[in-house]
DNA sequence: CAGTGAGCGAGCTTCCGCTTGACTT
C-alpha cells in the first residue's frame, strides 16, 4: 500500500516525485476536474428542462451549481479513481490559491476517498520544503473554496445572461464577460480618442554647435516665454490647450527667427549636472514576460506561453503562470553567483534584492519566472536554439539583473542664449552601467527606448561661446494616442487586477475570435461590432464594464475567504431582487431596440454603420431611398472616413467609377469596392455574362491612383514572361492569395512558385528578373530542411536506405525520415540519440498513422453560422495508443 | 470570392480559470 499525491501538472508531479519516499505515487489532475456545463450538450438529461439549465446554476435554489466532468477530463478522473484504490492515504498537493484549493475540494467530492486525506502546500520544490510541507498538512479550506465557487458562479451569471442579450440585439454568436468586455472597452475607448484626435503642428529650431566637440541644442524659449511643443496641445482640438502661456511658432515665424539669429553670438548661460540612479526591474511574472517578449522578440502572448511551457517542461525555467515577483533564497544565491562570475563583484548589488508584488489581487502561489535550479545555466550552456534560446536568454538576463548594482548616470542640462532665444541641450553620461550591462527593459514606444542611450556633451562651462555650425527650422506634428498592443493591453489588465496569468493570452484570443478586434502589425484594432457592443454595455450595464468591477469583486471574495462576508447574500444581491442582474437584463430586453443597438454612430460621419448578419454595412438616406453598402471585411472604424463612406455609397447610387475603356475589347473597366476590398471589373454583369473578369488591386494601388494602364494590366494576368532557358518551361507572373508571384512550370516536376519582392511590379517584371528570383532558394517554412542543415545524421534507414536525420523545427527537435517526422521524447538529448532509438520512434508513428485516418471524419464542424470568424475548438479525443507507449518507454528509461 | 441588411423556426451560440494534448516541421 502507498500514498497517492495529486498535483495539477504532470511536470510538477515528475519533479516532486524525486523528493518523496519510494512508496508515494504522484499523479496530475491536469487543472480543474469539474466545472459548470460549457454548452448544451454537456447538460445532463434530468435537468435539461429546467429554466436555469442553460445557466448551469440553479438560481432558484441558493445558486446551487451544476457540476459536470468535462469530456477531456473523464479519462483523468477514472485514472485517479483507479490510483486511489491501491492507496491507503491521499495527499492533495494543489497550489495554495483560490483555484488550487478548489481543485482539491472537487477531487474530494469526486473521489470520495475512504482513506485518510491530507492537504499539503509548498511554495518551493526542494527536498527541505517538501519534507516540511508533508509534516505540516492541514485540511481543505472550505471558505477559500466558497470564494472560488462564488467567483465561478458570478462569472457564469454575467457571461450567460449578457451574451444572449447581445445575440438578440446585435448579432448571434457574440459574447460578453467580466474580463473580455472590459478589455474590448479599453480598445474602443482608445480608438474613440484617436478618432476625436485633432492634429496640431508646431515648429522649432535645432542648432548644431561646436565647442571642443559638436553637440545639438533645441529652441525652448523666446523672450522668456516657453516655446510650444507637443505636450502643450489639446488632443481634442489640435490647438494649444487652454491656460498655457507659450509661444506657438508656425513655419514662417520659425524661418524668420532662423534668419534673425543667424550669425549672432551664442553663450552658455547655465549648466546643470544631475546624478541619478536606476534600479533593475523586478523578475518576470507571466504578464511582464509576455510584455517584454512581445516588445523584444515580437512573440504573441500565446507563442510566448507555448515556448515558456517547453522551457518549463524541459526543466530550464520555473513555472510560467505566476503573478509573484518573489525569488527564493536559492534563486537569489544563484543569480548573485552568476553576477560575480560573469561581471565581477563590482556589479553585485550590495544587498540581496527581494521584490514585492504590487498588482491588485495577486495570489502568489508560485515564484517569479526565473531559470530553474540552484545554479543557473548561462544561455549558451543550455544548448537551446531559436525562440527557446531567445526566451531563456531574456529570462536569464532579467533574473540576473535583479541582483546587480544600480546604474549610476549623470544627466547634463545646458542652457544657451542667442539674442532673445533660449536653447537647451541635454546629455547623459553613464558613470557606472550596473545592471544595464545585463538587461534594459523594453518600451512600447520605440522613441522612449532612446532614453537609455548615452548622449555625450563636450566639457562645457558657464560663459562658453560655442560656434553655431548649423541652424535649421523643423516642423512637428502631434500624434494621436497609440493603439493597444498585446503587451500594453496585458499590462493594463494586470494593473487593474483583471484576468489571471493563465488567461492573459486567451483573452486576446477571445476578443479576436469573436470579431471584436483585429491585429494589425502588432496593434489591436477594435471592429465595428466592438463599438456597438461596448456602447450597449456602457449604456445599460455601466457597472459591469467598469474596470473597478473586478477589484470590488476580488475584495468581496477575499472577505468570503476570511469569513468576513457571506457568499449567498452577495450573489443574491448581485443577481436576484429588484436591482439584480436578472431583473435588469429582463427590463433592458424590452427597452433596447435592436435597430438602435445594431447602429454605430460616428460624430464625423453622416451615414450610420449597422451591424448586419453578414457583417457591418453603411446606411444612408438618398432622398427618400435608403442606400446600403457593405464595408469590406477587414476594414475597421479606423479606416472609415467621410470620403470613403461617400465612395462606397456613390458606387451604389450612381454605379461604380469607370476607369476607362479597354483598348482591345472596347468594354468599360470599372473600379468597385467589394467585401474583399477594391477590385477592377471588365464590362458589366449581364444575363449571358454572369461572371465578368475581375481582379483585386494589389497593395499600394488604390481606386484613386489607379490608371487605365494598370487596370488593363491587372485584368490580363496571368502574364506570360517567356520560357526558362534551361528547361523551356513557361514562366508567368500573377497575383495570388498571398500576393504577387512568379511561377516556373517545370512540367511533370511541378510548378516552382516565388513571391515577388515589394519593389517588384507584377505588371512590368521582366523575364531576367523573374529568373533571378527563381534562382534564389525558397524561403518560408516548408523548406527548413533545405535551408537548415540536419543537427545530426543518424544513418540510412534499413528499409529503404533513405537517410534518418535530426532537425530542429518550431515545435522542437524531431527525427525525419522521408516524409515522416517524429518529435523527440521529452528530455532526450541529441547526442544520446542512436539510429535504433530513432527507428523505434519512427515505427510507432508509422503504425499509428494508419489507424488515425479513420477518426478524422467525426470532427466535421457544425459551424455553419456564416461569418462569425470563430476558430473551431480542437477537442478530438486523443489517440492514446502511440502516446502511452512512448510515455511508458521514456519513463522506464529515465528511472 | 465581389450579395444580402429579411423570414417559417429547431436548436444552438456564450463566461473565467486551472491544465495538457492534438496537429504541423
Amino acid at each position: 500500500m502507498s500514498t497517492l499525491v495529486i498535483v495539477e501538472s504532470p511536470t510538477k508531479a515528475r519533479t516532486i516525485r524525486n523528493y518523496l519516499p519510494r512508496d508515494f505515487r504522484v499523479e496530475a489532475s491536469m487543472g480543474h476536474v469539474r466545472d459548470l456545463p460549457q454548452s448544451a450538450t454537456d447538460i445532463p438529461a434530468n435537468v435539461k428542462g429546467e429554466k436555469w439549465a442553460q445557466l448551469g446554476v440553479n438560481v432558484e435554489s441558493d445558486f446551487e451549481p451544476l457540476y459536470v466532468i468535462p469530456k477531456d477530463k473523464k479519462k483523468i478522473v477514472t485514472q485517479l479513481k483507479e490510483a486511489l484504490k491501491s492507496a491507503d492515504e491521499l495527499v492533495l498537493a494543489t497550489d495554495e490559491d483560490r483555484e488550487g484549493e478548489s481543485i482539491s475540494w472537487h477531487l474530494l467530492q469526486l473521489l470520495q476517498p475512504k482513506v485518510p486525506v491530507k492537504r499539503m502546500v509548498f511554495h518551493e520544490i526542494t527536498q527541505d520544503a517538501i519534507r516540511k510541507a508533508l509534516k505540516d498538512c492541514r485540511t481543505v479550506d472550505e471558505q477559500l473554496v466558497r470564494a472560488q465557487e462564488t467567483r465561478r458562479i458570478l462569472d457564469r451569471l454575467v457571461g450567460y445572461t449578457l451574451s444572449p442579450l447581445l445575440w438578440k440585439k446585435i448579432a448571434k454568436g457574440l459574447s460578453a464577460g467580466r474580463v473580455q468586455s472590459v478589455a474590448v472597452r479599453l480598445l474602443v475607448n482608445r480608438e474613440r480618442q484617436r478618432r476625436a484626435f485633432r492634429q496640431g503642428s508646431y515648429w522649432d529650431l535645432k542648432a548644431t554647435l561646436e565647442a571642443k566637440g559638436e553637440f545639438e541644442a533645441k529652441l525652448t524659449a523666446l523672450a522668456g516665454t516657453k516655446v510650444a511643443n507637443g505636450s502643450d496641445f489639446d488632443p481634442d482640438t489640435g490647438q494649444i490647450a487652454a491656460g498655457r502661456n507659450v509661444v506657438l511658432l508656425n513655419e514662417t515665424q520659425a524661418r524668420e527667427l532662423l534668419e534673425r539669429l543667424t550669425g549672432k553670438p551664442w553663450t552658455v548661460t547655465d549648466l546643470e549636472e544631475r546624478p541619478t540612479t536606476r534600479k533593475p526591474a523586478p523578475p518576470f511574472t507571466t504578464s511582464t514576460l509576455q510584455q517584454e517578449s512581445n516588445r523584444k522578440l515580437r512573440l504573441s502572448a500565446r507563442d510566448t506561453m507555448r515556448v515558456a511551457q517547453n522551457l518549463y517542461e524541459q526543466g530550464y525555467i520555473t513555472y510560467m503562470r505566476t503573478d509573484s515577483v518573489h525569488l527564493s533564497e536559492q534563486a537569489i544565491a544563484a543569480a548573485r553567483s552568476c553576477v560575480e562570475q560573469m561581471y565581477g563583484k563590482n556589479y553585485l548589488s550590495p544587498q540581496p534584492r527581494q521584490y514585492s508584488t504590487k498588482s491588485k489581487g495577486a495570489q502568489e502561489a508560485h515564484e517569479a519566472i526565473r531559470p530553474a535550479g540552484s545554479s543557473f545555466r548561462t544561455p549558451k550552456e543550455t544548448g537551446l536554439s531559436g525562440r527557446e534560446f531567445d526566451l531563456y536568454d531574456l529570462i536569464w538576463k532579467r533574473t540576473v539583473a535583479t541582483q546587480m548594482a544600480d546604474s549610476r548616470q549623470t544627466q547634463v542640462i545646458v542652457q544657451l542664449q542667442v539674442e532673445d532665444a533660449g536653447f537647451r541641450s541635454s546629455g547623459k553620461r553613464i558613470d557606472f552601467p550596473g545592471f544595464l550591462r545585463a538587461y534594459v527593459e523594453g518600451y512600447d514606444d520605440p522613441e522612449a527606448a532612446l532614453e537609455d542611450r548615452e548622449v555625450i556633451l563636450p566639457p562645457l562651462k558657464k560663459g562658453d561661446r560655442p560656434d553655431c555650425k548649423n541652424l535649421e527650422a523643423i516642423g512637428h506634428e502631434t500624434q494621436p494616442p497609440a493603439r493597444y498592443t498585446e503587451a500594453s493591453l496585458v499590462k493594463t489588465l494586470e494593473s487593474e487586477g483583471i484576468g489571471r496569468p493563465s488567461t492573459y493570452a486567451s483573452i486576446i484570443g477571445t476578443i479576436v475570435d469573436r470579431g471584436y478586434a483585429q491585429i494589425v502589425s502588432n496593434a489591436l484594432v477594435p471592429t465595428f461590432t466592438a463599438f456597438a457592443v461596448t456602447a450597449l454595455l456602457e449604456q445599460h450595464f455601466p457597472d459591469l464594464v467598469d474596470p473597478s468591477f473586478t477589484s470590488k469583486m476580488e475584495q468581496t471574495l477575499d472577505d468570503i475567504a476570511t469569513g468576513e462576508a457571506a457568499w449567498l447574500p452577495y450573489l443574491r444581491k448581485f443577481y436576484s431582487g429588484d436591482a439584480g442582474l436578472e431583473t435588469l437584463v429582463k427590463a433592458r430586453e424590452s427597452q433596447i431596440e435592436a435597430n438602435v443597438a445594431r447602429t454605430v454612430a460616428f460624430d464625423d460621419l453622416e451615414a450610420k454603420v449597422r451591424i448586419g448578419s453578414y457583417g457591418p454595412y453603411i446606411e444612408a438616406q438618398n432622398g427618400s431611398d435608403t442606400v446600403t453598402a457593405s464595408i469590406p471585411k477587414d476594414w475597421t472604424p479606423a479606416d472609415l472616413d467621410a470620403e470613403l463612406v461617400e465612395k462606397l455609397l456613390k458606387q451604389k447610387t450612381e454605379g461604380p467609377d469607370k476607369v476607362g475603356i479597354h483598348p482591345e475589347t472596347g468594354e468599360p473597366i470599372y473600379v468597385k469596392i467589394g467585401p474583399h476590398g477594391p477590385y477592377v471589373q471588365l464590362g458589366e454583369k449581364t444575363e449571358d455574362k454572369p461572371k465578368p473578369k475581375q481582379a483585386s488591386l494589389p497593395k499600394g494601388v488604390t481606386p484613386d491612383n489607379l490608371t487605365l494602364e494598370t487596370a488593363v494590366g491587372l485584368l490580363s494576368l496571368p502574364r506570360l514572361l517567356g520560357t526558362h532557358p534551361a528547361t523551356g518551361g513557361k514562366i508567368q507572373a500573377s497575383i495570388g492569395p498571398y500576393g504577387p508571384y512568379v511561377v516556373h512550370d517545370q512540367g511533370k516536376e511541378g510548378k516552382d512558385y516565388r513571391s515577388l519582392k515589394s519593389t517588384d511590379n507584377v505588371l512590368t517584371v521582366t523575364l531576367e528578373r523573374a529568373l533571378e528570383i527563381l534562382a534564389e532558394p525558397k524561403k518560408g517554412r516548408r523548406t527548413s530542411s533545405k535551408s537548415k542543415p540536419a543537427l545530426r545524421e543518424l544513418g540510412a534507414h534499413p528499409g529503404d536506405g533513405e537517410p534518418v536525420n535530426i532537425f530542429e523545427g518550431p515545435y522542437g527537435l524531431y527525427v525525419k525520415h522521408g516524409k515522416t517526422n517524429v518529435g523527440l521524447p521529452e528530455g532526450q538529448k541529441v547526442e544520446d540519440m542512436t539510429l535504433d532509438k530513432a527507428l523505434e520512434l519512427l515505427a510507432s508513428k508509422e503504425s499509428s498513422a494508419k489507424k488515425s485516418t479513420t477518426r478524422k471524419s467525426t470532427k466535421a464542424s457544425a459551424n455553419g453560422n456564416g461569418k462569425a470568424a470563430t476558430t473551431a475548438k480542437k477537442k478530438t479525443a486523443s489517440s492514446s495508443t502511440r502516446k502511452t507507449t512512448t510515455a511508458s518507454k521514456s519513463k522506464t528509461k529515465s528511472s
